[in-house]
DNA sequence: ATAGATGCAAACTATTTGCATCCTC
DNA sequence: GAGGATGCAAATAGTTTGCATCTAT
């Protein structure tokens, strides 16, 4: 199975809530938050401090990003090395829609010319908020 | 004074907490979070809960900047109409650098014309987090 | 067998809110 | 004088931690 090879591969032990939370994150059409994820799981019951932990460790891995979208709590989403992306939220009713990525490891050396008392950069944030139509009124 | 203009410009009433908030807002040479601005005020004695608000007011009249560094509390900095500009924060030791802007104008507008749902775009995060050659080792 | 993962409960931190009082306009 | 601003205390929400038990390797 693809999701064991996934965990395999970040050495990370093969467990059923890890694996049940790796079928959810999959399963996402837009990031979410720890709250979403949670009830998505209901069927397989885990703890909320298992999931929190949990994605800590896939973020360590490199298997999920977790994003700011300024709701006062982290979202989150499976990491695609091949579709760089972002997101433009509505601040009303948190609409999400996706947006073409940035080109990052372009910008990233271009910024690091800019900087140099920085040795490397890791991540990044590029979102965008404002009104969609619907909600303009 | 100019603090007064300012208040006034945004309606907001000139009282002497919101007064030394300003005056502690610009003499920061990078964004700071509450408690960082908490603690420079401690000479003028005001409330965690009045700091809140005001900030919050403040975002909203368009004074000040909430920005967001991964550290679990967001960080504050006056904003400046003139003055595009980003960070790069070191994940390690937290140290601050500030790059050029990112054309945020046109920038806007090509994002709302890859996204027809939204009608306009009022904030954005441009920030990117590494490790600094200090903490390197 | 052992290191690491989980569940449960408790703790923590950042932030928000209710309300009585005070101050600016 | 009136409406908004402040301080204080209490509440909330998101997240983290300690610890005993369990499980994958």
């Amino acid at each position: 199975m693809e999701f064991e090879i996934q965990l395999e591969q970040a050495d990370l032990k093969i467990t059923p809530p890890r694996l049940a939370i790796l079928k959810v994150l999959s399963r996402l059409k837009n990031p979410a938050t720890i709250n979403e994820i949670f009830a998505r799981l209901k069927k397989t019951k885990i703890d909320l401090a298992t999931l929190y932990r949990t994605l800590e460790a896939f973020e360590k891995a490199g298997l999920v990003e977790q994003i700011d979208f300024r709701q006062g709590c982290a979202y989150y989403e499976l990491k695609n090395p091949d579709h760089d992306h972002h997101h433009l939220v509505c601040l009303n009713c948190k609409k999400i829609e996706e947006l073409e990525g940035c080109g990052f490891s372009e910008l990233s050396s271009k910024i690091l010319k800019q900087a140099p008392n920085f040795a490397n950069i890791t991540h990044h944030s590029f979102e965008f908020f404002g009104t969609c139509r619907a909600c303009l009124t």
